[in-house]
DNA sequence: ACGTTATTCCAAAGATCTTTGGAGGAACGA
DNA sequence: TCGTTCCTCCAAAGATCTTTGGAATAACGT
């Protein structure tokens, strides 16, 4: 019967929906959409049990979501394409748009009070930035997420040693900075921060996945 | 805590991520992407009790991915925008990428065997075809489908009609034939009909989902 | 071979989701 | 106002998902 086909077609589909239904899932696959990660280094990030993330990691792989490499006893986790990230950053937006508990959520996360709101540097912008080799980029994420891809020629200070960074960045402005995504509050930190030592600094809009799921070039490698 | 409201978000974005996990919802959403529908309207066509489907809607409703409109005793449900057509469309093409099971059952479904592919015509293909007035294109959706929303200036005749109207649709080739989507068999089939009885008849790429999400044009009522 | 490390598999308890039947509410026409 | 239609709300049973701890597996170094 048709309807009998028809209806396995949506438990296929629904496979992917359900991959992407669980909060601690989409917590992972925003973690995977920075670069690869084994088990233990997902566990740790994400806070929850290393059990309970195999588990999640198997109906992700369950659904072609995730791709996977062994290197030695560790096995290391990826999206398996770039519609996958495209995916998460679709169901970001229609969240953010639809919801308004997200985009509320979102604001007050996102805008302490007493900042003004700071100018974005567009993807393209930076791009032609980076041509005429006129600005120092600099990417705020864990170094175990930089190394696993960043904007090409981007500098690495994580943010918690941003502050002691402070001086080296004053020389070389304008600053950009940059983390995982729209979501992302580290990288509206570290202007902010930034700011209040005098250095001009300004994000850029979104962070890695959106650059990334935009099709801008990556460079991997510490 | 940051974690503690970045939990806070991904339960936000779970929610639209858990209203697409189920296979009777996407059911409901496809139905849904093709035009406005009553409560009852979909129980029929989706094949599910009344008051599961109303459970359905509530959580979809949740999510803010519908929008109602009243009409008397009835209710209308309707997506309540573009953007979660398009999610939809993206977890379609994700899942018949990612998922060879997806990609197995629509070729099985969709290419009964001994029939050869027929060339697509692509949208833009249709666009200039429309405005030459060099084509019949032909919806093949119900009635009901059809007055929610087509592509302007094509006529309907519902699947089961065709083997009556082949006659009156010899005359004016080629015929384009269309229905809902990708996973939509009714186009093939009608291509398939249409070809046995002599008449040239070319199929729409995937279907009105795609059409509408791709931001062409799309005209309302009977 | 053996112990170690990283991960998956398994099973059971707990949590959440889905379906169903029946009651309740809102609009309509007589 | 009453009965009808269409839909939502509620509650309980059944199904499915998630987490957890412990056992099994796979690769590695000694």
């Amino acid at each position: 019967m048709q309807s009998d086909r028809k209806g396995h077609l949506f438990d296929q589909v629904g496979v992917v929906g359900k991959a992407f239904g669980s909060p601690r899932r989409l917590q992972l696959v925003e973690l995977l959409a920075q670069g690869e990660r084994t088990v233990e280094s997902l566990s740790r990030a994400a806070g929850m049990g290393l059990n309970s993330v195999s588990a999640h990691l198997q109906v992700l792989k369950l659904a072609n979501l995730v791709a996977t490499r062994r290197e030695g006893t560790r096995i290391h986790y990826r999206l398996a394409g770039d519609d996958v990230a495209q995916l998460y950053d679709a169901m970001l937006t229609v969240a953010r748009q639809r919801s308004a508990d997200v985009g509320k959520a979102l604001d007050a996360y996102l805008n302490v009070p007493g900042s003004e709101e700071v100018e974005l540097v567009t993807r393209d912008e930076l791009t032609s930035m980076l041509k005429r080799d006129n600005a120092l980029v600099v990417d705020v994420r864990p170094r175990e997420e930089y190394a696993a891809g960043h904007i090409p020629g981007a500098r690495n200070v994580p943010f918690e040693e941003l502050t002691g960074a402070v001086d080296s960045l004053r020389l070389t402005t304008p600053v950009i900075a940059y983390c995982r995504g729209a979501y992302c509050v580290m990288a509206h930190d570290a202007v902010r921060l930034l700011g209040g030592e005098g250095v001009i600094a300004r994000r850029l809009e979104d962070g890695m996945l959106e650059w990334r799921t935009h099709g801008h070039p990556v460079e991997v490698g510490a």
